[in-house]
DNA sequence: CTACTATTCAAGTATTCTATTGAATTAAAT
DNA sequence: ATTTAATTCAATAGAATACTTGAATAGTAG
């Protein structure tokens, strides 16, 4: 057998996992299961497709070797097959945002205040909850906060900000974080807060990072 | 503009580097970039495809931001565009090997097989090279060399080793290592050396897997 | 058993991708 | 100016992909 047959076979395996993750749906989907397990009907809703549709693309993740399941009653439950998988994505993130000139204006079209709205590194988000200088806000929905979250973080949905205004200090500092860099929840609730006077970032990154970059992670009992 | 929009056109983007990465042609191409800048012509040569081929290919390499060229006289060369790609390459890499199986199977049957050319146990290496009598070179790019290496692997690039022939006595005993197990610079390496003469063999395994058995590391100043 | 739900499978269509071919650029050499 | 070499462009056929639709399967509840 020679070696040109061998980088052949196995570069079209690791063609396999680059397949996957060609298509933005696909994508959007692993970004929600970053989070934690998904139903096919949950995938669905959230990326609006059509179940079969959503079912499709997650056999081919799985054959992948991107996603794995399990069946539980009538539901069928995916989850990233490893943490592996979050740091692959990472890469592509950030390989797109460095040399993708179109990533740069999407996020500043999106966002023309991209300047005031300066994410807080996570290190420096430790140091000044610890010293109590900030509220720290996790702005997903409550199923996602409860799977874990940063600690010492108020659960607020997004959807439910304007109605707990009254839990900030005029003129508090709040960091509001969500799921990931492009998550746009929390730039929504920076956006928000900083509309009614309050001084608000946005973390840097989102819950899925905070947790496999090793840091302390709070759970619900 | 809608968060939708922006979560679709997004996730597009990041599409576009996946897209690229799901051929198995490309990624050899990019094994090979990550050895140094290749003109179109060799890079053509080295994965057995046409020139006007392996340019297309490039050139969705170029717009997914994953390499970059400069233009010399007649011959254009092309490079990755930033060792944030490497990393991205090793993670795809490390993915398909953990959770595919296909990979394994490849891995076991075609290397093996080839390598019953006696490959030298990582822990019999440290002895005979603290003893003089073996060479042990590093036949990765240097960046990577630079890094961390093997202690007193000299670093010679695949695509350097035919310049550097004369740096060996005849008859002298050699061993090359890559990235890992299914890298085949050093493969190709020994094939060279053999046919030159030169008593050579392949390290079992390579860089990261010495590294990752808590072996001495060496690395530039 | 029957009805119902969640998911998967299968088939069809429009779209996109791959690799080939030959012509068109671009830069250097004569 | 003409020739040559390296690369890119353009057109093409055949393969693969995305999404839709409707049917099939497996588990649950009444």
């Amino acid at each position: 057998m020679s070696s040109g047959d061998f980088k052949h076979d196995i570069f079209a395996q690791f063609a396999r996992v680059g397949k996957a993750l060609g298509n933005g749906n696909r994508l959007e989907i692993m970004e929600f299961l970053a989070q934690g397990e998904r139903s096919v009907d949950d995938l669905a809703g959230i990326a609006g497709l059509t179940v079969a549709n959503t079912s499709q693309h997650l056999q081919q993740l799985r054959q992948a070797g991107l996603v794995a399941s399990r069946k539980q009653g009538l539901k069928v439950y995916y989850r990233l097959s490893s943490n592996e998988v979050i740091d692959l994505l990472r890469s592509l993130r950030g390989v797109a945002e460095r040399h993708l000139a179109e990533v740069d204006r999407l996020v500043n079209s999106y966002l023309a205040v991209k300047d005031n709205l300066e994410p807080v590194p996570r290190a420096e988000l430790l140091t000044r909850a610890r010293e109590g200088l900030v509220t720290v806000i996790d702005v997903r929905p409550t199923e996602e906060y409860a799977a874990g979250h940063v600690p010492g973080a108020v659960n607020i949905p997004l959807s439910e900000l304007e109605g707990h205004l009254d839990r900030f200090e005029p003129g508090q500092q709040i960091v509001a974080y969500c799921r990931g860099p492009y998550c746009v929840l929390a730039f929504d609730a920076v956006e928000k807060l900083r509309a009614r006077g309050y001084q608000a970032w946005r973390l840097e990154e989102g819950f899925p990072e905070w947790q496999t970059a090793g840091l302390p992670v709070e759970r619900n009992k």
